[in-house]
DNA sequence: TTAACATAGTTGCATATGCAACTAATTGGT
DNA sequence: ACCAATTAGTTGCATATGCAACTATGTTAA
């Protein structure tokens, strides 16, 4: 293979297209809340999501794992959080090291206020893709998610 | 424990598929850099690569749009790769307002040894994937982009 | 010609993120 | 029971990013 061809040889690989449709939904959903005037980030809005839909109480360490988000990462993420009153963290009873994290009750009243807008915009990106197609997307996304797994080894 | 069982809405959705494949996409991609002691994070190889392949000498405002970012992000991650000697930024002549942006001769060997091995690592990630998928993942990934444009006006 | 407007870039302020080194608490092996 | 290893979380340091306000320069219209 010729690496000094110039432009062509990542225009054949699929994860410019991945990095680039990632950066512009990103920036239209935070679009969408300041439209709202919803102080809350991207990142803010799925940590109150895993937490309101599926793991209330869940273990910090363990919605960094969930999250792909490095633990000081998440630590951070939550004291924006916990200063803007959206989550609580409690020391966990049995093992003093943990902290179990809580959505309060005004992080779920404003889950539950975006969540209709959320879903309606994250439904309009994919109008007018046929079912077939959408079945293959989450094909080759997992299988390309596969193949980094089994690369990082 | 058990991540994958959650009965969201948000789950017959596209969208969560792009944010998390892109986030384990980009953790490996900047594992690569480190494991090749390449002091350059993927956004600045993005530039060096647009700078390479077809842009050398570009106004900065405009390296901003096509990189999807902000020209104040992009004009401190100028300043970064400066610092770094891996750009240059040159005053125009015709208009002193802009700057020109130029790979420096160390940006360029950086890029041209890491090339072949990002290429690699990126082509690996579509591995077991048919032509035909591909192409009906980048007419997806085409119509998404296409529609937030839309949603965006 | 000059005042209003537009464009290019920088800076303050805020968030998000990763790595490595650190503290504190728990667990395990002898 | 005790010391070593492990685990949970925090902190310092660095990068990346967006918005809004700002400076400086260039363009346009009355």
């Amino acid at each position: 293979m010729d690496f000094n061809n110039s432009k062509s040889d990542f225009n054949k690989t699929l994860a410019p297209w991945i990095g680039r449709t990632c950066k512009i939904m990103n920036m239209y959903i935070s679009d969408v809340f300041q439209k709202n005037n919803i102080q809350v980030t991207k990142e803010q809005w799925i940590v109150l999501k895993i937490l309101h839909e599926d793991n209330d109480g869940i273990i910090q360490n363990d919605l960094a794992f969930i999250t792909d988000r490095n633990k000081a990462s998440l630590a951070r993420l939550i004291n924006v959080m916990e200063k803007n009153n959206l989550v609580a963290r409690i020391p966990s009873k049995e093992d003093s090291r943990k902290n179990l994290i809580y959505i309060t009750k005004n992080g779920k009243q404003l889950f539950l206020k975006m969540k209709p807008i959320m879903l309606q915009s994250i439904e309009a990106f994919q109008n007018g893709i046929t079912e077939e197609d959408k079945k293959t997307f989450i094909k080759v996304m997992t299988k390309i998610q596969n193949n980094i797994q089994k690369l990082a080894v």
